[in-house]
DNA sequence: GCAGTTTATCGAAGCGCTTCGATAATTTCG
DNA sequence: CGAAATTATCGAAGCGCTTCGATAAACTGC
């Protein structure tokens, strides 16, 4: 196996120093066009190209960004990181960077949390993807090494982050139902402390205010300890257990709730759309098949890991202190969970039985 | 920004050679007890970590491994090669390796399409999966780095592959429609020149043979350029204008030609599993939600990534030469497009009017 | 008790690249 | 026209690590 040029033999090959090569490869300093034109001649001929960990090592960067996501979440069914990583892998492509992977354990332990590839020193900027444990966001921020948060919003606004706009995605859900006549419009949300669920909850809150549609407290439920498909069934029940009367409308704070939440009404004999109409979030794989399939609100995650990349590339240029909030928009896909308050009145009768 | 301590600072600290501490670093060479602890325990306070880049410059290797797969997978729906990918990465994490994926055009393009990665001797070896050009192959080869296909097979055995095992899965259907009393089984196949299909009609036609069942040529189709849904449709048309009966049960190469053959029949009148069974391969997420949901051949797509990077790993610790044709078992799902062959003399009545 | 091993430690060279001066040749222009 | 600035090239040091001898001390065993 004859080893590879390296820059000594394209060097001695053009008769010029080490030096001058690594300036024409690099297109710095003063090169005259002719000894540049000889080297790149050379370079040619011998099929040469710079060695990575060499480069790196001079250097002192590495050329990669690191990847971090906690370990459950390509056990999900949802392919939810998944997109958002290939979104990332393509647009690293572009700049020239290699996304190293790693999962992290959901809680923190300084012995085994920390990735391997900043350990070595073996990123030059890092990518986290949903809800690590601040304590290595704060280590990794110790190291001065460039950091974007991907839906996932820390208080101190220290690090530049994408995320969808919750926000902006349970108004369309509300401009919707509006639009259909619904007045009485509810929500079904798990845990609040969630950054992500607490945004989708103001814009539906905003959104009744500006309505000038003042939101009873039987409306909403936001007491499951979490937003699985079991806290969306359990929500339901305690909605219809509450002794009022329902909303003539309901947004679910994610697409596993509302399906929980379906599940529930058909067993309890109530309609959807007819005698109640739905809305879930996130657009999930299983939000299409559910019958009947759900209203819901969609972000591009490919996007998202796209503008995350673009950003952490201009942090790692720019330099740290270069912070960027940015939104991904969101669409709501109409379906067939959601339609016209015909009467609600003839509603109560019905889930009051 | 404090610099992060090296080899130099852990040797000067402890007062022992550089030499002494890389060895006390890789278990080499003889050091003895006393020194060997108190190097330890200098790495420790210092909270030192060789970096990688150095490392590699050293050792004239990377500690990455390459995935190479053609551009268009990504895009496709069917995330095949995506949950490959993701078994690879795990896998790799437990040997201490990285994965750097990229994607290739599918025709050779000496200039663009050899892998960044490659050119910069920044992997120790190569995954490709799916079908790329074996000219990319040759090249790859020709650098004497370790190569292990995925989902492809080239004709000549140089290299390591890992597939899922085909011929079993046809067989695996074969064996099913003639529990359920079928003895006229069609073969609905497209380009029988890919190897994996081609492997799945001989799985088919052995099974039959071994059973003593002479196969009617009218029972096969294998005239479709491709294996996409559109082609199954084709193909179904065919059997029904090929003025021989049709066959009481058919097995399609892959799902979506399954699919395309189930929607035919459903707009000719034809009902499945009623008046034909049909089974697929793939177990792609749509056959699960097509009418009547598809019996189907399934391959765990992430035990293929994991292997695939196990043998991979072996390969280049062994050298090449060491070569290794894995197959990935298949299991048999049956939904609800396969049923008993009741008396399938109704049946010809039924498609023949 | 001494030649031959084994054990322990270290200095120096080397991996392939970048970059900082130093030197020299060429150009600019007051 | 000569001092200063610009252009061109190169040698050497350095990035952080591994590893090959060299050297020396500590054991063998006869």
């Amino acid at each position: 196996m004859k080893q590879r040029p390296t820059i000594k033999d394209v060097a001695k090959r053009a008769k010029v120093s080490l030096s001058t090569v690594s300036l024409v490869i690099n297109n710095k300093g003063y090169v005259s066009q002719s000894t540049r034109e000889k080297v790149e001649r050379v370079i040619r001929e011998l099929g040469y190209h710079p060695t990575r960990s060499a480069r790196d090592l001079a250097l002192r960067k590495s050329g990669n960004i690191g990847f971090i996501l906690t370990n459950d979440h390509f056990t999900q069914s949802e392919p939810f990181y998944t997109k958002i990583f290939l979104g990332a892998e393509f647009e690293a492509q572009k700049h020239d960077y290699y996304i190293l992977l790693t999962t992290v354990e959901k809680k923190f332990d300084s012995l085994n949390s920390i990735p391997r590839f900043l350990k070595e020193q073996n990123v030059d900027g890092v990518l986290i993807a949903g809800q690590v444990s601040i304590e290595l966001i704060a280590y990794i921020s110790s190291m001065n090494i460039p950091i974007v948060l991907i839906d996932y919003d820390v208080e101190n606004h220290k690090h530049s982050t994408v995320l969808m706009n919750n926000y902006r995605g349970t108004q369309l859900a509300v401009e919707h139902l509006l639009e259909l006549g619904h007045k009485e419009i509810g929500f079904l949300g798990g845990d609040l402390d969630h950054p992500s669920i607490y945004q989708r909850y103001l814009g539906y809150k905003d959104s009744l205010d500006n309505a000038g549609i003042i939101i009873k407290d039987s409306w909403i439920s936001a007491k499951e300890p979490d937003t699985k498909q079991q806290d969306g069934y359990n929500a339901a029940r305690a909605f219809l257990n509450n002794g009022e009367s329902l909303p003539t409308a309901i947004i679910a704070a994610n697409d596993a709730m509302a399906i929980g939440c379906l599940r529930h009404f058909t067993e309890a004999g109530i309609k959807v759309p007819d005698d109640i109409s739905l809305i879930g979030f996130d657009n999930i794989e299983r939000s299409y098949h559910v019958k009947p399939p759900l209203t819901t609100i969609d972000v591009n995650k490919f996007e998202m890991g796209e503008t995350a990349v673009r950003t952490l590339t201009e942090t790692i240029i720019n330099g740290n202190g270069y912070v960027n909030h940015i939104k991904i928009p969101v669409t709501l896909i109409v379906r067939e969970s959601t339609d016209k308050n015909v009467d609600h009145h003839i509603k109560k009768r019905t889930h009051h039985k």
